[in-house]
Parts: structure tokens; sequence; C-alpha cells
DNA sequence: TCTATATTGATAACAGTTATCAATATCAAC
DNA sequence: GTTGATATTGATAACTGTTATCAATATAGA
């Protein structure tokens, strides 16, 4: 059963990159949240366990994740990217709630087979995809309709 | 017949917000572009036209072309947001190449059904929605398989 | 024409991220 | 285990796209 830090592991070695403390603690801090993560989130807690660490290694850490598809990163609105557990975790889209931030994950296989038929006829290679649904939540509907952001 | 001038006087006059002749030029020289404009190009012409301009009025302005939905703000991979039409132009979404930027639009009436119906399943009032399919076009792909971008 | 106030251009500030660099750590070859 | 080529690190400067600040100016309703 091969897990999250050898598929880290063989994904350095065969980059001819080398596995550090550092690696292992972000990779292990990552893990340990749920869901959508915050680099901010992240920093703190790496830095209870070692304060010494800096930002540009978590920066570049997170990219290698991403690249070797243990994480995705997303960027929807306000401009700050988070990042999300890919490693055994199902494909899915995400609604999004402009007033609190809230995000759904859903799955429609029907709209994942139309795109590739779409990428089909234009004759694209299509590597992936993203879908975001922009609306307003049912408890801040409830709530108000002054959204405090957007 | 209203016009996109007319549309914009409109929202500024409704706003008390005021017609100036910089907004007038920056819409004109705007809606002389075909497609997805980048910020870069629409500084380049209008300098032409008066050096004097500052770039803050145009970000100023595209601003408030985007807020009365004259115009619709892309951010696309790398980082650069574009510009696009939005008066009198059908709704639709984009197949991205990723290794040379080309876009191609599309439309499909289904997913846009079925985005409507999984936002109602989940009490969310839709407001928007972005859909990008990435992937690498038919000209990349015969060419060769190094992309030069991503 | 007058005047409250919106707008402008120049430029400083900002946020998130990436580049630079000298000191240090890793790890394959011996 | 030692060695050494080279990858990595943390601090911090730089960068990019965009927004805030501000004093001078323009707009438009009265
Ligand atoms: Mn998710
Ligand atoms: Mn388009
Ligand atoms: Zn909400
Ligand atoms: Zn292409």
């Amino acid at each position: 059963m091969i897990n999250e830090f050898d598929l880290f592991k063989d994904f350095l070695h065969q980059q001819k990159l080398r596995w550090t403390p550092q690696r292992k603690m972000i990779l292990d801090i990552f893990l340990s949240f749920d869901g959508h993560v915050q680099i901010e989130s992240l920093y703190e807690k790496i830095r209870v366990q070692d304060p010494s660490i800096g930002i540009a290694t978590l920066y570049r850490t997170l990219k290698l994740l991403v690249d070797c598809e243990l994480v995705e990163a997303h960027s929807f609105q306000n401009g700050k990217k988070t990042y999300e557990r890919m490693f055994h975790v199902r494909h899915h889209d995400h609604l999004i709630c402009t007033s609190c931030g809230k995000t759904i994950e859903f799955e429609h296989p029907l709209i994942e087979k139309y795109q590739v038929e779409i990428c089909e006829a234009y004759g694209f290679t299509l590597k992936s995809h993203k879908m975001e649904l922009l609306g307003i939540c049912n408890n801040c509907r409830m709530k108000n309709n002054n959204p405090p952001f957007l």
C-alpha cells in the first residue's frame, strides 16, 4: 500500500532531487489539514514545530507536491491560492459562496462526459479542467442580502 | 437601439459618477479590439491617441465596465487578466491550449442546465460560473510535444 | 456662473510569490 | 565511513499586477 510519503520520495528520486527533513515536515503538516488549506495556515502550524523554516521553502515544496500530483492548487476569488490533497481523492468541482467563501464539492458524470466530447470535437487533448459555480449559499441568503465580500 | 456608450453613460449617471473624455476613449478603443484583450495592448493603443493618460485610469475604467456588465474579466493561466466584450455577446466557455495559449469558445446547453440543477440541489443561488477546459490544441500536438509554456 | 464633489495622473504601496545567494545538507560513489 | 558534486536552505531583495493616496483639475446640477 503506497502512501503519500513514498510517492513523494519516489518522485524526488526520479527527478534527482533530495528528500529533506523540511520536505517531510511540510507534507506531514499539510496532510494534517482537511479540505482546502491556505499557505498562511500551513506556515503558522509549521513554525510551531520548527520556527526556523523559511516561507520560500514552503512555496517550493508545495510546487513540488503539485508537480507530482499529490496536491492541487486552486485560485478561487480573493487572489489567495488554496491547496487540496489529491491522492486517493476523487475528482470533483466546486460551488463557491461569494458572500462567505464557503465551498461545496460536487461531481457530475455527465458534465465530465460532455467536456470530453467537446474537446474531441475541436481536436483538443484534454489535460484538466476547472469548473466553479459562484453564487450565494443557503445560509447567506437567509441571513442578509448585504454580503461582506464581493 | 441602445449601444455600449449609452449603456455606460446611463450606468455612470445612475451611480452618480461622471462621463469623462478618458472613459469615452477607453471604451472606444476597447471596442476596437476583438476577443480577449490584455491591459497591456489596450494601454499601448490608448497612449497613441493620448500619451498623457494614466494606467490607473485604465484599471479604474475597466472595473466600471465590468461592474456594468459590458465587459467580463478572465484570469486564465499566466496570472494576467484579459477582458472580453459582453454586450450582445452570447455566453460561452473556453477551451485553452496550455502550449500556445490559444482559446476556443464553445457553448453546451446541457452543461449549463446541469449547473443550475446542481445549485438548486444545494440551495445555492447561482450568480455566474467559470468553466475552462485545459489541453493541447490540434496545432501544438502536431508540431512538437515540448510545449513552450506550462 | 458657481460649487460640491467626482476624476485625474503620478507614484507610492501592497500582496503574493519567485529569484538570488552564500552557507549547509544530501547521497551516490568510492 | 569519507568524500565531493550538487541540491537545498533561510533571509531577503525583487518582481508583477493591481490598488491606494493625494493634490490639481474637471464635471454637472443648481
Ligand atoms: Mn475540493
Ligand atoms: Mn471568450
Ligand atoms: Zn455563504
Ligand atoms: Zn496550442
